[in-house]
DNA sequence: TTGAAAGCGCTAACAG
DNA sequence: CTGTTAGCGCTTTCAA
């Protein structure tokens, strides 16, 4: 018979973590019958209430903690779900992964989320190391590349679903981008006309040209504009990244005055506009109307923010978990609409 | 031989995973040598480069990924390392998540993060969890009874470590908040007296008082008002909860004029502060000073405010792997200095 | 009602 | 240089 784990706490070689073999030994029944009653099996196998109590007493005693790994292996479905997903340092993300960690326990899934950097093959060694803890089902959020991943994951008869990023290989869902960018550029026009008499053009600025969600809603900017009549030249397009700095950078180099309506791509991108305006235009308050696509508590209360667009991410997970209760072969691009708030 | 992966892509059940017994026979070696070049032990069993390559190159095609329960159960050590984390959705927690990940990743552990939701069964219940997943080591961030924790974590022979909020029964790592909150209370009171010309004490506002963090920060705002030989009545300490809407209750509920000096505890309630006063105080601007025990980009730019804490992460997960690497018997209690931001 | 035994995929001796 | 083999802890028939 083994030592029981707590006779020796661990001083330096660790005390074999308690098994259903100890269990049965201790008891004097077999490691079957400890199991089937471990894992609630026991009912079916008609196993005595006496015999239930006792394991299950002694486990309490021991402190048995079932290892995961033997009872997988052993097992076809895992049971878990598995996330890849860029930076938690973040609202958006930070929401997505705990109400995706919630919603899978609510389904009697155990979530495994890994945060990738962004960094494209930090992504797809984080999908291999899920793949290899036996993943039922994997989400590819925000993917720099989820056709890669999606391949991965066929390869390894997986199913896979992207999330916040579109792929071609696997149901995606997403927000609405060019919805949401078309409202609020929308908004932004009304508000500067009605309450600054300026008929002009807005300035885009923030996010990424190459990201397929920036160039959404510069789709929604651009036919806003139109559908209003308004000559929009390129250069009111300024997709100059994410980090505040380059929105500052953006604006120190922009051939023009800084138009009164101000469109802006991410509260990140935010910060750096407020900043550069407190320095470079003391005097701007009541003076401009802006509005971004992003939610921020603070950022609602800045003045002259006229609107926030917030992502639906209880929307998009409920959607998420509905394809992954009743898979379908077809590849689905969902578009979840935006949640619009006026400050 | 099993029908390769590829071949028919999961229409319902799964097609089996490769393993290395099918990369085996499909090479014609034995799965000894393939396990021994897939996980890198190869050199010392001195396997040619050409039976190397060509496992590997088979490995690739065949979509191989390990199967990480069955290594595990093999192994003693399973370089998983746990932790519980109350929230995502907060910048101190998502980049207590993010860099915990990036750090263990750079020291060849595998992370698994897990969310509670800040309730104590989830909690519990996530450590049993992350136990059965064989973790070598947990880190109970923010738990509300990490002694609980530590017990099981001690029956079940694993290390764990106590982050940002302490217990007696392991080794714990938190901010040092007293020291924090006196440098903020100091720095608060010499603006009011320099810019506002007001001798008497600091409202203190925000946070849970049964809670150990907002215990010790209100112990630093009191020994900052003695030091300074301010007396400082109890009801100008109202640790009121942390949602903003706590904060406009306490706010309503003052049995006394605003105090021209605010010490807030928590960006979360500052986000109520800054609520009530634009509809209470619509004229507050230039007549208060505030300061806040924590950190976000938007509130540093809300005028009027004059510090924020922000609690250093990198240097408290730095502690956190120094003492995983060099592990001691004795718990000791480890604060780690806040960063002071004027703004 | 219960136990024996096979085997999940992998690793690590040990034999060639 | 390479293959055989014995388990890791658990689940699951199948027998008793």
């Amino acid at each position: 018979m083994r030592p029981s784990p707590q006779a020796h706490q661990r001083p330096d070689a660790a005390p074999k973590r308690t098994t259903i073999y100890d269990l049965a030994t201790l008891i004097g029944t077999s490691p079957s019958a400890v199991s089937a009653v471990l894992n609630g099996t026991w009912k079916k196998r008609r196993i005595s209430e006496a015999l239930a109590t006792r394991i299950k007493d002694m486990a309490q005693a021991q402190g048995y903690a079932l290892n995961v790994q033997a009872s997988l292996l052993r097992k076809e479905r895992s049971h878990i779900i598995g996330m890849i997903v860029p930076k938690y340092d973040n609202r958006y993300f930070g929401a997505i992964a705990e109400r995706f960690e919630a919603m899978a326990r609510a389904h009697g899934l155990f979530p495994v989320i890994t945060c990738t950097q962004r960094d494209p093959d930090l992504e797809w060694e984080a999908a291999r190391a899920l793949l290899s803890y036996q993943v039922d089902c994997l989400i590819a959020t925000g993917a720099t590349n989820p056709d890669r991943i999606s391949d991965l994951c066929a390869s390894a008869g997986v199913r896979v679903l992207n999330l916040d990023l579109p792929g071609s290989k696997a149901t995606s869902i997403t927000s609405d981008n060019h919805a949401g960018a078309y409202r609020l550029a929308q908004h932004i026009i009304h508000r500067v006309r009605a309450d600054l008499d300026y008929q002009g053009p807005l300035l885009f600025i923030g996010g990424r040209a190459s990201d397929h969600n920036t160039a959404e809603r510069i789709r929604g900017f651009e036919d806003a504009h139109r559908d209003m009549g308004i000559d929009l030249p390129a250069h009111y397009i300024v997709p100059c990244d994410y980090e505040p700095e380059r929105a500052e950078q953006a604006l120190d180099a922009l051939n023009m005055p800084v138009p009164p309506g101000l469109f802006v791509n991410s509260t990140i991108s935010l910060e750096g506009v407020v900043r550069w305006l407190n320095k470079n235009m003391p005097d701007h308050s009541g003076r401009l109307r802006f509005g971004c696509f992003d939610y921020d508590a603070f950022a609602a209360l800045l003045p002259d923010n006229v609107a926030m667009v917030e992502q639906d991410v209880d929307g998009m997970l409920k959607r998420l978990f509905e394809i992954i209760e009743s898979p379908s072969d077809t590849h689905q691009h969902i578009r979840v609409p935006c949640l619009f708030k006026i400050t």
